[in-house]
DNA sequence: ACCTATTGATAACC
DNA sequence: TGGTTATCAATAGGT
């Protein structure tokens, strides 16, 4: 697969050796991943170029790879005669890869992937568990928002009241501050009479404008905080 | 490379995974062995099928190469870990533990079970999946039932144009009966000119009351069978 | 490292 | 599993 043919032999020329080397690596190691992810197999690949230089591809992991191949050369050799910890652990293991195996396969199939297989009666039974897991998962979607809607009113609620309180409040300080303005004008007007209070008549202003905006910025805030707190439990 | 370009992904479909895993292996097999020659590497892949089938190439000898790339790794670091063989076996079930685990919570989660962990968005994406499968499930399941639905048509053809042919079959034979029966009466008369022949008069009868019946007959029980087969397909 | 003509690998089908 | 063929992907040779 090139301009021309080549045959299967050393190439002499050490750079297009190295060339090729580089090249047909690559190569082979994205062919060996591209198996392992199709077939769903353990590949496992060791390249050792002429210069000493390695490299490897592993779909798991080269210990375990290597692990497994020992295995199989063990087992060749001595037909169940190792420790019985060891034979344990090994039957574990085995039996733990296959419950493995089966899950995957009955999760598959739940997801819809893979129904090659699969009868009228089985497709019928998947899609009954699917409705009922769909029923279930809807209704407690649904609770978890009516919940959160609940106790965004309770929260409203609390907030409302406060607003109230507050407004209450400052309808209290500003007739204090009135009165106390009177007396001030009062007094000043019995003392300097050629002055008007710059200071307060400004305070005044401001507490007139502001009662209706402060109870709009309290309830705003508090919303807020609390809608963050529902994203942070993801 | 083929008829038609392909995904990197698991295939789906069992058979069609094997054998592309049969095809694939011996390319990867073979592009291994060409590396090796070519730029005088050493080379050693080894694969397990996910049936769990062992098969590699070493260019010298899997030992060589196994003990070679140990070396390196040891290089790399000291830590010469995995002293027993009872502990590797020890973290490998640890591990597939850990993974069964996890797919165990998912797969409650999926079949509606454990939901209380879950925010919303889980459960949204959860709702979406399920989703997804369903439609996935019902579509395969649609298409088999359409496919036995043109299958049993078929079928139904097939026996209707025998029942045709068998209909035209009995009117043939029955012409010929009446034909004999004309020419039995004609020789009785000839010989025995007092007496009426019971019995073919009886075969007569019935031969007349019977022919539409038996085309309905026919076709009944042909059609009855069929579905037991259906059946014993599930 | 990048570019293509060409070969080689392989997906789909029997 | 093995064979065929249309297509796609890898790569040999060149810049």
């Amino acid at each position: 697969m090139g301009r021309g043919k080549i045959v299967i032999r050393r190439i002499d020329n050490s750079t297009s050796r190295q060339v090729t080397f580089s090249k047909r690596r690559n190569g082979l190691l994205k062919k060996a991943k591209e198996l392992a992810i199709l077939c769903d197999a353990e590949v496992g690949v060791m390249i050792f170029s002429s210069t000493g230089k390695f490299y490897d591809f592993s779909s798991t992991s080269m210990k375990s790879v290597v692990e497994r191949y020992n295995k199989t050369k063990e087992e060749q050799n001595q037909l169940g005669s190792s420790t019985s910890e060891v034979m344990f652990w090994q039957r574990e293991a085995a039996m733990l890869r296959q419950q493995l195996l089966n899950l995957q396969e009955s999760h598959r199939q739940i997801m819809g992937e893979e129904l090659s297989g699969l009868t009228i009666k089985d497709l019928q039974s998947l899609e009954n568990q699917l409705e009922v897991s769909l029923r279930g998962v809807r209704t407690k979607k649904d609770r978890l928002l009516m919940d959160e809607i609940q106790e965004l009113n309770r929260k409203g609620n609390l907030i409302h009241q406060e607003n109230v309180e507050l407004y209450e409040k400052v309808n209290l300080i500003r007739q204090e501050n009135m009165e106390l303005k009177k007396k001030v004008l009062t007094k000043d007007h019995q003392n300097v009479e050629n002055r008007n209070s710059v200071l307060t008549n400004n305070l005044a202003i401001q507490e007139d404008s502001e009662v209706p905006a402060v109870s709009l910025q309290l309830s705003q805030p508090q919303q807020e905080h609390h809608e963050t707190c529902s994203g942070a439990k993801k």
